[in-house]
DNA sequence: ACCAATAACGATACCGGTAATGATACCGGC
DNA sequence: GCCGGTATCATTACCGGTATCGTTATTGGT
């Protein structure tokens, strides 16, 4: 039932053209070494019976294979939306195209570890260099090109690409301190990464700078996720001697204090001043204030220079940092004066 | 150079365990014949040569690869995305990994035709199934399941999901026509698919329930892009008897026509009614009002009846409507007693 | 003690292509 | 008419795995 419709091979083509097999693969490659008219005649045939070339087989073969692989541990967040915008854009640009693999879970049935291995085996067999979008692992033995976006470590031993996030970050802190602002809150986001790490310290050292003592109740710590930006928000907001502003190290944890502000009655920027990291698509909608960290640039730019590698162009550096930007829109103000006067 | 780092494969194993080529593949595979010893022995070379299997070899003689393809012409559209957190849902839950596969961009480098048979064979020769989204045509002869969303054709030789784009399109229509309004302008989709073809028809059919007559110049022609929707909405509203509502086939295009009414001052909805069709993320934030397909329900539906056919169970039906529903937010209102005295 | 069954593993063909090399026919020049 | 060169195509080896079948040693039954 199912054998019947085997797939036309090459064989097939061949066959009926009345060639050879090696023929055949010629004309599919574009080498010079055919007759015209045995072209054609193969060339019609390809189109009558209706074949593709099987891409397993021709990769384990040749060596250029023309296609890129993007590794994510899950492609439904907005950073991966991003970066995947990037990419695309780079692809469409490029002669490569493009393969996502993800396994939809990072967690999934508990098996990540052999998970990972199976991930990048997979691209790296089909594909002629990776991209890796933290937080994916990567310490087995590559024998291709890879790029990381945002990587885990700090110094990666590969190529990568991330944007300034401590720039960014003191960038943040010094336009709500520049409103006035002396008690502000920050949401913390995965530990684990080293861009989170960094953000942490921006809004450490400008608060040090200007000379205001840090408190750990105002640091809250989440993941990145929408959900834990509600908790962090609710956490702080519950503070007896409550923040005036909040810095959530990024847009979606921003959008869960948007929620809980709306919760307890707070209006934005009215109650509260608030600043994201990021600026997803949403954020514009939203009127959130931001620092804006080009993610579809860095998935650009990772894929240029993914595909420079493969080249085999030496890279000029072996990081692109991306310089972040603030975009103030409306979810700051000033504290009123009614709250100074408490202060004093 | 390069060739020092050749890949480890699994003869490299083979040879270092003192065993066989055949005896390695069938630790990997989990066979029961081989002794105990023998296959921890084999196991601990793996692990030290950081040796991990190539799947396109693998792919080439066995079946199950546990691997579904999702092939779209362009992934950075809000369509795209919304398939794929569907998609990306279905797959987490499954035993399946996902690859996700793009040119980047349908024109590109004009080669559209030699294109879309590149593409499906990519993904044919890895990947058990096939998921494909409109516009990828697929006349070729498959040897593996496929599943379409949105499918250009009305009646697809494979199975398909698509969304009641008539009933819907006819229930944004009643629910403007409720609200007093007579003098609608529709913003048409991409005319090769069948599902704009049918929010088309849709409209028409409202008003001439309605008893209001067609009328051509109220009829623009997009193509599902935010620029098409720029330039429709300004070709609307310039008319001399401009509708005082319009129904956009998708999001994207009502957000363009957002984007005219801001340049000539109208405001939404006090100066004109909109309603769009999709509910893309962004829409909440505008406030707009618009039909809701569940896209991402249709990928994940659309998923869950791939695997379906991979196991080999039956399918009940070939295809799957996805019942749309009227989402009103506050892009719409009724018409002013002064537009109704005027059109007395 | 002999034979069949079983466990454990090896040898080989094969998947569907591409690369390298070989074979043949035709060509012009001397 | 012989020769080297070129155009065109066929042959064959090979990529890295898996499937099939064969081989060897051990065991148990009678």
């Amino acid at each position: 039932m199912e054998n019947n419709r085997r797939s036309v091979t090459i064989r097939d083509v061949a066959e009926t053209a009345g060639v050879s097999v090696s023929t055949v693969s010629r004309v599919l490659n574009g080498k010079v070494d055919v007759a015209k008219e045995t072209k054609n005649r193969i060339l019609s045939v390809i189109d009558k019976l209706g074949y593709s070339t099987n891409l397993a087989a021709r990769s384990m073969r040749s060596q250029k294979k023309n296609l890129i692989g993007l590794i994510m541990p899950d492609i439904a967040y907005p950073f991966a939306i991003e970066v995947m915008k990037g990419v695309n854009r780079a692809i469409a640009e490029s002669e490569f195209d493009l393969l996502v693999y993800t396994s939809g879970d990072v967690r999934k049935r508990g098996r990540v570890t052999s998970e990972q291995k199976y991930i990048t085996l997979l691209a790296k067999s089909i594909s002629d260099g990776v991209i890796v979008v933290a937080p994916v692992a990567s310490e087995y033995n590559i024998d291709k090109p890879i790029v990381s976006i945002d990587p885990v470590m700090s110094n990666p031993s590969y190529p990568s690409v991330h944007a300034t996030n401590y720039q960014g970050a003191l960038e943040a802190m010094e336009y709500l301190l520049g409103l006035g602002h002396r008690r502000i809150g920050f949401i913390n986001g995965r530990a684990e990464l080293e861009s989170a790490n960094r953000r942490l310290s921006g809004y450490r050292d400008a608060l040090e700078k200007a000379g205001i003592p840090i408190e750990q109740e105002l640091i809250a710590s989440g993941d990145y996720t929408t959900e834990t930006g509600v908790l962090c928000g609710r956490q702080l907001l519950a503070l007896e001697n409550r923040p005036t502003a909040i810095f959530a190290s990024n847009d979606q944890m921003a959008m869960g204090v948007y929620q809980v502000a709306e919760e307890m009655g707070l209006r934005i920027p009215e109650d509260l001043s608030l600043v994201g990291f990021d600026n997803i698509s949403e954020s514009k909608y939203l009127g959130l204030t931001t620092v804006d960290q080009f993610i579809s640039e860095q998935g650009y730019g990772a894929t240029q220079m993914l595909i420079q590698i493969i080249n085999e162009i030496p890279l000029e550096k072996q990081t692109l940092k991306v310089q972040t930007q603030l975009v103030v829109r409306n979810s700051c103000r000033e504290t009123t004066e009614r709250e100074l006067a408490e202060s004093k």
